[in-house]
DNA sequence: ACAAGTATGTTGTAGAAACAACGAAAAGGA
DNA sequence: TCCTTTTCGTTGTTTCTACAACATACTTGT
C-alpha cells in the first residue's frame, strides 16, 4: 500500500501514515483491479462504500431509459467517487461507474466511519472533516456553475461568470482558467457563438479582453 | 428552545431532546432574530457557523459586479444554510443571505463539531452523519439537474428527465412532482415551448401523458 | 524562420426556442 | 351551478444560438 500517495489525496490529507494504516483497517479497505471498460459500480444498486482511484481513472456514465448512454463525469487518480451514495443509506446509484482505463480502486466502507470510534477518534474526525470538505467543495462548484447557466442568453451567462471572477479576484482585471472551448462547455454554449458574443461585448464597451485576460469596464454597470 | 421542532429538522433528525440540549451547548448555539430584508450573512466574509431557520425563511442572493442582484435560492423553516462555507475554512461566501421575511436563525459553530468529542461522541457522530447526508442529497440533486440541463434541445432535456423518473419508479408509467411551469423552470426552458414539445413527442409516439401522469412508450427507445 | 498544428475570431444560414397572445380545460369558491 | 382563477395547450412571429466553413492569430518543434 502506497501511504505516501494516500497522504496526498484530499480524503486522507493531514493524516499521518500510521494513522492511515489504522484507518484502512477500520474501514474494511479492499483493493481491486479493473480493466478498461469494466463496470465498477452499477446504477440501480446501493453502496455503502466509496471508491478512491489509486491508478488510472474512471468515468461516470449515465444510462438512459431507451438504451443510449453518456459520459457525465470523470474521476482522476487520487480522487473519490460514490461518496454521495455512501452517505445516503438505501440511495441507489443513478449512474454506472466504469473504468476509463486500467485502474486500481480502493474501496472504503463509510458505514463503518461514523459508527466505530474506539481509539482513532482524532483520525476519524479528520477523515470526516475531509469528506465534508470534499462534499462542500463539489456543492459550491455545482452551485456556482448552475448560477452561471441559469440565464438563457450567452451574454448574460458570460456576465454572470465574469462578474464572479472579478469578485473572486477583487479586481475588474483578471485571468480566467479556461480557454474558449472549455469556457463554452462550462457555460453550456457553442464555442464560436461564445467568441462572437465576446467580440460584441467588447464592441459595446462592456469588457476588454485578450486571450484569457479580461477587464470589466465601468460601463458594464450600466446595462 | 423548541426541541420538538429541532428533532424534526434534517440536521437533528434521530437525536433525542436531552442530547440536542448538550449538542447546542457544545456548538456555541446562539439564536438571533432578523427583520425582513436584513442581511444575515454577507458575501465576501467567511463563516464557521451554519444557520438553521427556526421561523420564517431566507433568500440566497447573488450580487453581480455591476450592482444588480438576483435571488438564487430559498431556504425554508427547518432547513440550514451556509453549511458549505462552514465546512471549508477560509472559504468566503459567494452570496448574501437575506431574510425573506421576519425570521429566527439558530447559528451553530461547526468548527466545534469535529474538534470537541468529550462525552457526546455518539450524538456528535449522528449530527455529522446528518450533515453529510444533507450535503450528499444536495449534491445529488444538483448533479441530476445538471445532467438534465446538459442537452441543448428541449426534447432531449425532457427525455433525460422522464427517463430518470421512469428508472426511479421502475416503471414506464409514473407521475412527476412538477406542474408545467415548475418543470419548465427546472429544465431551464420556456413553459409554452415545453408544452409544445410535449405535444410533438406525443404525436411522434414517444410518450403518452395527461397532466402530470406520463408513460414512456417503447418507441422512445428508437431515437 | 518555417511548417504544422492549435486556438481564436468571423460570417452566413438554418433551425429552434423564447415570446406574446389567445383559447380551452380544469380547479376552487361562493 | 356559476363565476373566477389557474393551468395547460396552440399558433405565429421574432430573436438568438448552433452549426458549418473559413480566416487569422498564436504555439510549438525543428
Amino acid at each position: 500500500m502506497n501511504y505516501f500517495f494516500l497522504q496526498n489525496t484530499p480524503l486522507f490529507h493531514g493524516i499521518r501514515e500510521e494513522e492511515i494504516r489504522d484507518l484502512l483497517n477500520c474501514l474494511d479497505a479492499r483493493e481491486q483491479h479493473f480493466k478498461k471498460d469494466e463496470v465498477i459500480l452499477r446504477a440501480g444498486s446501493p453502496t455503502a462504500e466509496i471508491g478512491l482511484v489509486e491508478s488510472g481513472s474512471v468515468n461516470i456514465v449515465v444510462n438512459f431509459y431507451w438504451g443510449t448512454s453518456n459520459i457525465f463525469g470523470h474521476v482522476e487518480k487520487g480522487l473519490i467517487f460514490a461518496e454521495n451514495y455512501a452517505a445516503i443509506p438505501q440511495q441507489e446509484l443513478l449512474c454506472d461507474v466504469v473504468a476509463a482505463e486500467d485502474c486500481d480502486i480502493l474501496f472504503l466502507n463509510m458505514g463503518r466511519m461514523s459508527t466505530t470510534c474506539s481509539k482513532n477518534c482524532t483520525f476519524h474526525n479528520r477523515l470526516i472533516q475531509n469528506l465534508l470538505r470534499i462534499s462542500a467543495k463539489k456543492n459550491l462548484g455545482l452551485s456556482t456553475r448552475m448560477m452561471h447557466i441559469a440565464p438563457k442568453a450567452i451574454r448574460d451567462r458570460l456576465l454572470s461568470y465574469l462578474s464572479e471572477q472579478a469578485m473572486k479576484n477583487e479586481s475588474s482585471h483578471f485571468q480566467i482558467p479556461f480557454d474558449r472551448q472549455q469556457l463554452a462547455e462550462y457555460l453550456g454554449v457553442d464555442r464560436s457563438a461564445l467568441s462572437n458574443e465576446l467580440s460584441k461585448m467588447q464592441k459595446d464597451g462592456l469588457i476588454t479582453y485578450h486571450k484569457n485576460e479580461f477587464t470589466l469596464n465601468e460601463r458594464a454597470k450600466y446595462e
